[in-house]
DNA sequence: TCTCGTGTTTCTTG
DNA sequence: TCAAGAAACACGAG
């Protein structure tokens, strides 16, 4: 489920932790999510060490401990929760993090998530090397429409989930993008006239979906295009149009032929 | 039984 | 060398 709002809400379904120590850790170190970690390391620096904060950015988050940082991505299936003392794993629950009065857990079925382990105490290069978040001051036009002019030849729709440089957006939040600003989703980068409005819908779709689903996974208003894209046989809730689904750059794509123009 | 998927990386082709 | 598309990863839901 994970994009910039769900990844959000993930990241606070620890703030019961914070502050506080880590007194076992539970994992499944064979598990695919720790490519590219150390999983023994992991259990060896994080046990008794304290949870200090969190932060996310795009789909990634940061979890600081004194004495390692931890990169958490959800890819397609993660989630975080956080379950009460006598909460026994299971079998996709790959990392446990025991505080004396909870369990901080991380699952994933589909193992498309990854967790990144760094010893010591300065953030990982991945962290921060980070694009600019969307949201941000530095996310600007002008950057925006050089990026578009590079991918001129391909469709919007794949450059919006290029996470270089719209971090955080998924395949919903692409096609509630396109669908807000009125442009269809195989309009090529270079043919984008009002980079301007696409680049301020972009900002409000991401700022209104961190407020909604951010906070308690509440859904979008009806008037979105969210509720309505999920199964065939939806319907435009601005022209009552029955909506058009494809594949665009190699994933499901709904739109509204009559509203969305190239 | 079969298809599909709210993501990323790697391979292949142009 | 670069960009774009396809395949691969792995599992549960419908």
């Amino acid at each position: 489920m994970p994009e910039l709002a769900e990844v959000e809400y993930f990241r606070k379904r620890w703030n019961p932790g914070l502050g506080n120590r880590i007194t076992e850790v539970e994992s499944h170190p064979k598990a695919r999510v720790f490519r590219g970690s150390h999983p023994k390391d992991l259990v060896a620096t994080l046990t008794g060490s304290r949870l200090l904060a969190s932060e996310a950015h795009g789909k990634q988050m940061l979890f600081r401990f004194d004495g390692a940082t931890l990169g958490v991505h959800l890819g397609m299936t993660g989630e975080l929760r956080c379950e009460g003392p006598k909460f026994v794993a299971g079998k996709h629950d790959h990392l446990v993090l025991w505080q004396k009065s909870r369990a901080l857990v991380f699952s994933d079925p589909r193992l498309f998530g990854r967790l990144l382990f760094q010893p010591g105490a300065g953030d990982p290069d991945w962290w921060i090397d980070r694009a600019p978040g969307v949201l941000s001051k530095e996310f600007s036009l002008s950057a925006m429409a050089a990026f578009l002019q590079r991918r001129r030849r391909t469709a919007i729709k794949s450059i919006l989930l290029m996470q270089e440089t719209f971090p955080g957006v998924g395949n919903w939040m692409a096609d509630e993008i396109l669908w807000q600003a009125r442009i269809d989703p195989a309009t090529p980068g270079g043919k984008i006239e009002d980079v301007a409005g696409l680049r301020k819908t972009t900002r409000s779709v991401c700022r209104k979906a961190l407020k909604i689903i951010g906070t308690d996974w509440s859904d979008p208003p009806t008037s979105w295009l969210f509720s309505h894209r999920w199964k065939e046989g939806g319907y435009c809730p601005r022209c009552g149009l029955e909506l058009a689904r494809d594949t665009i750059g190699g994933r499901t794509t709904c739109w509204c032929a009559h509203c969305q123009k190239g």
